[in-house]
DNA sequence: TTTCGTAATTATAAATTCAAAATTCAATTT
DNA sequence: AAATTGAATTTTGAATTTATAATTACGAAA
């Protein structure tokens, strides 16, 4: 019954990371978590509800500070970020820019086994089209792969930062009809590009595909 | 300006944030401070000689993590961020996509007033030709503008964080002889594209600017 | 009745204390 | 002599306590 090595420990993430990603959710749930967009952070009342003492807390908070989810009030605590029309779309345009560039970088840079791996992702997103919880893990993790295959830790990090704060919006997440197939057919068009090796054309299509998933949002 | 109230008081930061910029600028110092690429963060030896406790170092030294300036080891502490040769590749080619994008916005948006201030600046920076420091500012100051006048703040966080990692190379601020020159040149070349409004032309000639000044680091 | 000032309450920021984990050094055993 | 284990020291991570600042409420004066 009591296995020499409890699973429990196995993956000993620090406290503040973990309750970092407790917070992430709740922020993410928004109105259903009462932690909606400019609502403010009640240290002590969270601390006690998950039982830890408001350091490891307050170091998680500063952490999505930075990450730009919480905003940071002199001596006034913490607030859940508010984003408005006109941050939304700047943060949209630097995810069509960034990722832009990754699919102009894979373009050139990809073996033809990293390209072949997108691929396979690509047709398993195709035939997920009707489930849109699966395409939407499919679509994430296409997405992922890409960046992955760009290789540039510096560009992953911004690119997590951003989808953190799109995610503020919880319309990002309605998927209006027919924006699948839409999806699926820019999704094409992107990896017609990487195949023909086509840095600006792969550059576009990843823009136009993130421009119009912003339309879609709003 | 109001005698009576002492500027220090004026904008009161928060501890952790101005510890946080005094170990910015000890780990910019680099060797002669210490602080080295790579070495182990003292907590309590810092804390003794900035005489504060160690939790406000613990929250600067995650912001700094955040940033990229330093690196998390779990239950081992924090170590001053190393970038090799290929961390420095990446970050300035992120910064040249940022800045380029950045580049091509204000062609596009910027009023007559704001490229006015904009020329303003690279005037100045001609004549600044000779005091390398005085060049370095304005040089800095005219980035700053155009960033400024692109409006994103998403965007302005990224490019400083980008440009702190950059900083961990002591190399980067060692200009090599005719680089002033050069790269008035280049500045020149950014403010014709956007006198003419082409924003491919503005996009161009930043992404040429920023490597070219990675080969002069290098 | 309204406004200004003061006091009390409440919440954040910082320091101190405590506990747990990792590293190092030494001793013992093979 | 080398290696492994264990104890001690060092250092991080978390909790608790203390102090400071801000807001609100209450009262007095105009």
């Amino acid at each position: 019954m009591n296995a020499a090595v409890p699973h429990d420990r196995l993956k000993p993430r620090a406290l503040y990371e973990e309750v970092a990603e407790l917070l992430r959710q709740r922020i993410f749930a928004g109105k259903a978590s009462d932690m909606e967009p400019g609502a403010w952070i009640d240290e002590l009342k969270l601390a006690q509800e998950y039982g830890i003492s408001r350091t490891p807390l307050r170091e998680a908070i500063k952490v999505l500070a930075a990450e730009g989810l919480v905003t940071m009030k002199m001596r006034r605590g913490a607030y859940v970020t508010e984003v408005n029309a006109k941050d939304l779309r700047d943060v949209f345009h630097l995810m069509a820019v960034l990722e832009a560039d990754a699919a102009g970088t894979v373009a050139i840079t990809a073996t033809a086994a990293q390209l072949q791996a997108l691929e396979a992702l690509h047709l398993q997103l195709e035939k997920a089209a009707r489930d849109r919880v699966k395409f939407f893990q499919l679509n994430e993790a296409f997405h992922v792969k890409l960046l992955q295959i760009a290789d540039n830790k510096w560009r992953d990090q911004m690119v997590a930062d951003l989808r953190k704060v799109m995610k503020l919006n919880r319309a990002q997440s309605l998927l209006k009809a027919g924006r699948i197939e839409e999806s699926l057919a820019e999704h094409a068009a992107i990896m017609a590009a990487l195949k023909k090796r086509d840095a600006a054309a792969a550059q576009a299509a990843m823009r136009a595909h993130i421009e119009s998933g912003q339309e879609a949002a709003g």
